[in-house]
DNA sequence: CACCATGAATCTACAGCAGTTACGCTACAT
DNA sequence: ATGTAGCGTAACTGCTGTAGATTCATGGTG
């Protein structure tokens, strides 16, 4: 067995079982590949692909544990360049971020010019993406470090650390009578169309939650992707927004009034989240730092070790 | 870099920096495993050992990093030749169990007989060892299983599962004033030279509590590593024994009788424990449930999953 | 149903690398 | 000072993995 037949098998299956495409991929030949896979299957005594004829039809049960295995293996080997890197060059490299748009959009900034004075040499990658995504990005390797404040914590393969808390506000647009209200309320938002955020995103659940306890059906007219749809379409006189408090930028936003309504819904905590088991190089640890001061290194490793 | 690299820094690692030592034991040339570690070095661009002129002296800081990795790398590999074997005869391969002496005396035995009946082709060995010996064991892939009641809890890299409770008896020879006691109390017992467990085992920390609560100072007069050796001492009248009430045989040690004392002492758990991430062939679950009925494979999956 | 396109296995030839043996060199002990 | 244990270097050998050409199996299509 070696490295190169678990990246054979691992790159086949990527490539929906063909192993012309892992080949052309892995920058090698067809039948060096088909060789290699067969040898490891004799090796082990196992087949790994199902086949029918010459052509690969799907993954054994075995070949479904031996592959989960072996990215493992691929993964570990990964993380031993990582190291190696780190030890030589401890401030160039790439650093990929996944996020959600609310957080890529108004969270991340000021972390990220921090980050870039600090450690110009590494080429910074975010990626955007729902909470489901973010965490699958994190647990492909995809990505090192996930952003979002759900489904990251469903995942067992990931450390999840809490960053901060925040909650929602309302907007709408200048002289709208829910800004004259004396005391916010559920009912007076209820009382008017809502344009809120999808429901795979920042914690979209807590809101509908706190309405249903009222006995609330509130009248959601237009559920977006990103604060900024929800902004766009507010000024269009769609309704009122519910976003997160931290979306709406007085500077930016003068087409629009803000009311903060942390009252009346329970506060949503951001979840930063790493890979179990993954080296972290020096300057992921204050970019994690930057973006949130509690999470020191020791902070970090700790929760790693705990898992 | 390749497997063969991994293996050589970790057996040069164990056979205490020796390349000529460690080139033995993979029965390989000494200059092969000198070049490839070479080769490695240069790959990652940092020295795993350090040297002094021609010998290795030490390790790196960043040597001991690779070779955490390398060791978790190797163990993978380990894993998927496992999941090999257990496809292609799943009735034959070798277990091994790290447990202590009473545990290996006195409870493992209807296990064993069961599970031998039911894998006649599966080679069996016990380590025997103090609690933190058998956490190495497990941890460090030498044993499949380890049971002891002391000390598993510590280490992260085991997944530990509760098997039974058990407490303590007292023994001494025919006619020993201790059996004429209406009540067994633990004054009555302090009153007496006692032969008990050495500190590492057994939840000897229990029995001084015990005494500790009550304001006692029990007068041990010998501890032992084994169950056997305490009757042996209490058989030549050195004292009263105080051991697992599990150890004490009627059958057997006729030449002892014994008081059970149950109400005395908090109850020890004994435990099980695998280490995370390994792969667990058939057999394993199934030896792990004929020693404790309720660990059922679900169980023991969800334990590993758990974490 | 025949034909074709696609994709995997087989065969052969070759290149590169791991492993071996012989030898030189350095550190450390006596 | 000298011997010895132990690592590195060099040249050679053999094996293993890779590439290219070809053959074989499958499934789609007119």
């Amino acid at each position: 067995m070696n490295l190169q037949q678990l990246r054979y098998i691992c790159e086949v299956e990527r490539q929906n079982l063909s192993i012309s495409l892992a080949a052309a991929s892995l920058h090698t030949s067809q039948p060096g590949v088909s060789k290699q896979i067969h040898l490891l299957e004799q090796e082990l005594g196992v087949r790994i692909f199902e086949r029918s004829g010459k052509r690969l039809t799907g993954v054994t049960a075995p070949g479904r544990i031996i592959l989960a295995q072996a990215k493992e293996v691929l993964r570990d080997v990964q993380n031993i360049r990582q190291i190696g890197t780190e030890f030589t060059n401890e401030i160039a490299g790439s650093l990929s971020i996944a996020a959600t748009h609310t957080q890529a959009r108004y969270a991340l900034p000021r972390a990220i010019k921090q980050f870039t004075g600090r450690y110009p040499q590494v080429n910074l990658h975010i990626h955007q993406g729902n909470p489901t995504q973010i965490a699958e990005m994190v647990e492909s390797g995809l990505a090192d470090i996930g952003i979002a404040t759900e489904a990251l914590a469903l995942h067992e393969q990931l450390v999840v650390m809490p960053c901060y808390q925040w909650n929602r506000c309302v907007v709408a647009p200048p002289g709208h009578p829910i800004l004259k209200q004396k005391t916010l309320t559920l009912e007076a938002i209820a009382h008017y169309p809502i344009v809120t955020y999808d429901f795979a995103f920042a914690g979209r659940s807590l809101i509908n939650k706190a309405f249903e306890a009222r006995g609330l059906t509130p009248n959601v007219a237009l559920t977006a992707l990103d604060s900024d749809v929800i902004k766009t379409y507010v000024g269009l006189g769609l309704g009122i927004g519910l976003l997160a408090r931290m979306a709406f930028d007085p500077e930016q936003d003068k087409n629009l009034r803000m009311r903060d309504c942390a009252h009346l819904f329970e506060p949503s905590t951001t979840l930063i989240a790493v890979r179990r088991g993954t080296f972290l190089r020096g300057y992921m640890y204050d970019f994690i730092e930057f973006f949130a001061p509690h999470l020191t290194r020791e902070t970090v490793d700790k929760a790693m070790q705990r898992d």
